[in-house]
DNA sequence: CAAAATACTTGCTTTTAGCAAGTAAATAAA
DNA sequence: TTTATTTACTTGCTAAAAGCAAGTATTTTG
């Protein structure tokens, strides 16, 4: 009974974990790993901000995320700038560049997705997004 | 239109890559690397198969997939025999150990997701799964 | 039989990540 | 107001995970 639940939910979790597997690919196939792919999002999307609040986010390890922002710095993509009312705090943008490369990704993401549901009708469309805001509405 | 549909699904997505994040946790507080466990995973599925149809399946590098093998045998959790028919081929199977400790991980699997759940009534639960098996056979 | 393909291994390198100690600045406590 | 603690970020060192390319042994194919 019980069990029969557990296991159609991981089966169905093993299923979603290649779906996505294969969403990823597409953004890995640029050269960028997935966290400095997260890194371009997050400062996308919430400019201005500094590594420790990205870090509420993505969770990784300080001195790993530090390197990772020198990278993204050193290519161009990212700029660091000392805030002046606390001079421990460094405030981080993206460049130009860097909005261009991130919207590259986002690109690539959204046509990984498209292509997964192309041969949807739209009635069958629709419907996919219901059962997974509905699943999200339970799980979350 | 079209894109409100891109965007839920990617959004979806988002939130089930951390659902799974989770999930996988449970795994990797064990020691075991996430390939790791796939490859007891299939093994306990599939015995008797060689490390190239074991990557048909997981699809890693060759040589590090014959490490990984190489370190499970060393674990004494797989065993590796060669092929009489073809020498080039290795059978590889799962030893007493190698079940046992697979079945601890399948079990933490197991209760990772229980938990996920254990707040829904059990006619929740059931729409979960309804919800589940409709995005797949939408989207396989 | 020679050449090509298959199955697996090994040496070498890179990428990703984590830990711990360290610097500098700000805040709280004595 | 000095001292201790906390915060933000960096750096050195190391380990784990993974990839590439060359290599061995065996089998298959032309």
């Amino acid at each position: 009974m019980e069990d029969q639940i557990i296991y159609r939910i991981r089966s169905f979790n093993r299923f979603y974990v290649r779906q996505i597997g294969l969403l990823q690919n597409s953004v890995l196939n640029t050269g960028y790993s997935l966290t400095e792919a997260h890194i371009l999002n997050e400062l996308r999307h919430n400019p201005n901000v500094t590594a420790t609040s990205i870090n509420e986010v993505l969770q990784i390890d300080e001195g790993y995320l530090s390197r990772v922002i020198k990278k993204l710095i050193n290519l161009s993509l990212i700029t660091k700038k000392q805030s002046t009312e606390d001079k421990r705090k460094y405030y981080l943008n993206l460049t130009n560049k860097g909005i261009e490369e991130h919207q590259i990704l986002d690109d690539l993401s959204s046509k990984s997705v498209r292509e997964q549901i192309e041969n949807l009708s739209k009635p069958q469309q629709l419907e996919l997004v219901d059962f997974m805001t509905s699943i999200t509405k339970l799980l979350k």
